[in-house]
DNA sequence: CTTATCTTGGATTGGTCGTTCCAAGATAAG
DNA sequence: CTTATCTTGGAACGACCAATCCAAGATAAG
């Protein structure tokens, strides 16, 4: 008897997620999202609930979608250290150009935007997702050597993420990347040990 | 002839500079500074312009009795690495408790709240000022053989401005101090030359 | 005191916000 | 086809937004 929907919710929430990221919360509209997901009002309360709902399912879609595959990548790279450089090399190359150059990271941005809201179990996820990644990357690391001796690895681990947030945080404003890689270059070469007969190029 | 202002502007300015930390622009609307300064809607606009100028004269507000303190109390620290260490200590006690506890940094939020604007121009200069200040003590530790062989300056005061930047994002979001204190060690650490007969503690 | 000029408070502007409501359209089981 | 139930579009809601306007009050030079 019910009538079925009449389109792809994940379509939209897709576009949402885009909204959101590129402009903040705040700053977008129903109206917005209305005039970008070509449906109405109705259909959109009716499928999401209210704009906040609308807002968390795009941070977990963009949890899913985005960050976590980024995560996963990272934390299944046996290379060591370079699997770390890449990593950055990637988000680097993400945030600062291409399609979303300036965006930032939604769920970065969402730290300034929602503060102490539903959005914080999101938020440390995501911390702690990355977190776990880059201890994953920093154990094969120290596997093979690769790690200054004595190094705390749970306190690395913390650096690298935090220099992750710097990078999402400063590329929004337009960050020139050469910079940011100098800055990561220059940390991952004082975690690795003294370069003795290793390449240089991390 | 002409009658004078019956209020302190800068007084008025703090204020407003609190509420635009705390909440943020686009959460701040006027009747909240109209209600927080106990002035008249007329009086704030014939005294200071638009909400943007406003927000504006805020963050320049911010940079120049906030941050430009706390860089040039780093600057001329002496101390070499442990002034490093301090400025962090200080930072992330004033990101994590007190009456600002939670609140981030006012420039750091700007980055996600106004990208591409007139801000700009002063997002950048406080990290170029923050980057400077480290860069001068860095230069000290240096001159007293503190930091790691073949060490890029340059470099680590990049590294350095990108954590403080993600201190001030994920203390907004409620991060354990503990935590941020050994990202930052650890990183310090890294740095720092190879822990022959010096302190350990940094 | 007079008077020109500024400040101040409060009402008010047009616009946009998120949300709700309702009638019309679409759907598929019986 | 009938009919119950969902979806859909569009109008409408009150609340709040930033900003303006104007009359009343304050001020100090002449």
């Amino acid at each position: 008897m019910p009538d079925v929907k009449h389109f792809d919710a994940d379509e939209t929430l897709a576009a949402v997620e885009l909204l959101f990221w590129r402009q903040g919360v705040t700053a977008t509209g129903i109206q917005d999202i209305v005039s970008a997901t070509r449906l109405s009002r109705s259909s959109l309360y009716n499928a999401f609930g209210s704009k906040e709902e609308l807002y968390t399912a795009a941070l977990e879609r963009y949890l899913d979608r985005r960050s976590r595959p980024m995560f996963d990548r990272l934390a299944s790279d046996d290379r060591g250290l370079p699997a770390i450089a890449d990593f950055f090399d990637r988000l680097i190359r993400l945030r600062c150009s291409g399609r979303h150059a300036q965006w930032g990271c939604l769920i970065s941005n969402a730290h300034t935007e929602r503060p102490a809201d539903s959005t914080r179990l999101l938020l440390d996820q995501h911390h702690a997702g990355l977190r776990a990644a880059f201890t994953a990357a920093l154990e094969v690391a120290q596997g093979k050597g690769e790690l200054r001796h004595g190094l705390d690895q749970a306190g690395a681990a913390e650096t690298l993420t935090l220099l992750a947030y710097g990078v999402n945080l400063r590329s929004r404003s337009g960050a020139r990347p050469e910079d940011l890689k100098a800055g990561i270059g220059t940390c991952l070469q004082a975690l690795a040990a003294p370069s003795g007969r290793r390449k240089s190029t991390l």
